[in-house]
DNA sequence: TGATGGGTTTAACGTAGGTCATCGTTCGCA
DNA sequence: TGCGAACGATGACCTACGTTAAACCCATCA
């Protein structure tokens, strides 16, 4: 028996394919010193090299970079079941910081257990690259969006990732996820004023694709969500959207 | 021996570590059909799944999409060397298509000899991993430079990209490389208009910061354009510049 | 030698989104 | 019950960059 400490991972990784008892065993194995990080907390940081990467168990995190104008660029967006840095157990030192935007549970794998499951789990080791592959195709889809669209309908893409995202990890109730992050977080990731992210905000409302009340997002229509934002789901490897239009 | 016809390649992963003689062996003996692509063509499509990668052994490429305005945005530059593809050995169909930015001589290296390296090779495996790995950071920092820098400051960046790039396969000399890409291609990989491109180009030039004559960009002074830019290097995994002032 | 066409440059004017400033709302907490 | 801090909303004005249009440069080729 696994613990319930990977369910979130499993979960994400099965997505792709299904995994046999063993691997089950090595990912619950692979995992060790379970820990809360506080929002607002790097769990990684620019410029380190840490011997372990980090597996986002609860919560939302982000990887951003600062420019010298101080405007913070958030680069990508986590949730539970995501590796975060992965990518770290081959590139250090760290190009980049990661930040927990909620309280968030992390659980580490040492980067000396990652070599053994690489060298003795080709299935595993195929689906940790395709994790980071999906991760290069998310930050094509960011780039489109930041060059590429209006501003709102970045947003709406965004949100339809993340719907998409919530439903992978079982997140997601009637069209409707938690969506935790503030307006200025948000402003960061779609490198938008924080006025200008309420602008965009409001025009969605407008348009009744979605409700937004508290953290609560609720996808009122999402086949014009998708429109607009010229969102397709073949890029997260994950089967077209059977969210209904209410 | 190791024919010619995968030179840039191991030029490229040789910066990465060396390769032992069986290894570049396997390399050569991976790669089939080469051919050449036009300027212009699609040398792999949006939609399809292939089941084989593309090795970029000479010329200039460029992932992109295209939006629905019409708006064909560059999402990553490749130049000789560059594994254009490799991530389709584990993801299809194609989220994106890839194009001939100059005449190209490619190399094939199908899937099942991709999947025969990686259960076999795990040295090359890592290797062609950190691949994509890089791949991910280059994206994150274009997500930078078209999010959160102003447009002389992405395409300082851009340059001084484009110049480790090819320096990183020898072709670059005394602060100099060719850049084959007319403005109007740049202006899809900065998400600008051309005549807003033209105008941060003479800026550049105004700074005395490059010169650029025909296809020959060359940096007259990499602290300034660096400076410009924010551009350091570890993203790309190579030691930061010799390259002096004059 | 002149025509054609791709690429570059420049000027005049338009707009998406930024900035600044203010105010309302919510919620934790004394 | 009232206070303070963080978040959200909105109006007035500003700017980096877009658009349109025209000229210019320089290869190629008839």
């Amino acid at each position: 028996m696994t613990s319930n400490t990977v369910r979130p991972l499993i979960a994400k990784l099965e997505n792709y394919g299904p995994l046999s008892a063993e691997e089950r065993q090595v990912l619950d194995a692979a995992v060790s010193g379970v820990r809360e990080i506080a929002t607002g907390a790097d769990m990684v940081s620019e410029g380190s090299s840490p011997d372990h990467s980090t597996l986002l168990l609860g919560g939302f995190a982000g990887r951003y970079n600062i420019t010298r104008e101080g405007a913070r660029q958030i680069t990508s967006l986590h949730v539970p079941g995501d590796f975060v840095d992965l990518h770290c157990y081959l590139m250090k030192p760290m190009d980049h910081s990661i930040v927990a935007l909620t309280t968030c549970k992390v659980a580490m794998v040492p980067h000396d257990v990652l070599g053994v499951i690489f060298d003795t789990q080709p299935r595993l080791s195929r689906l940790f690259w395709l994790n980071t592959l999906i991760d290069g195709a998310t930050h094509r889809r960011w780039s489109i969006g930041l060059g590429s669209l209006l501003a709102h309908q970045h947003l709406a893409h965004l949100i339809c990732e993340l719907y998409r995202r919530m439903e992978q990890i079982g997140r997601t109730e009637d069209g409707s996820f938690h969506m935790p992050l503030t307006q200025l977080l948000l402003s960061e990731c779609l490198a938008l004023s924080p006025v200008h992210t309420n602008r965009v905000v409001k025009m969605l409302r407008g348009e009744q694709v979605i409700r937004w009340e508290r953290d609560l997002i609720t996808i009122t229509d999402w086949d014009r969500l998708a429109d607009i934002g010229e969102f397709e789901a073949t890029y997260l490897r994950i089967p077209p959207a059977e969210v209904a239009a209410p």
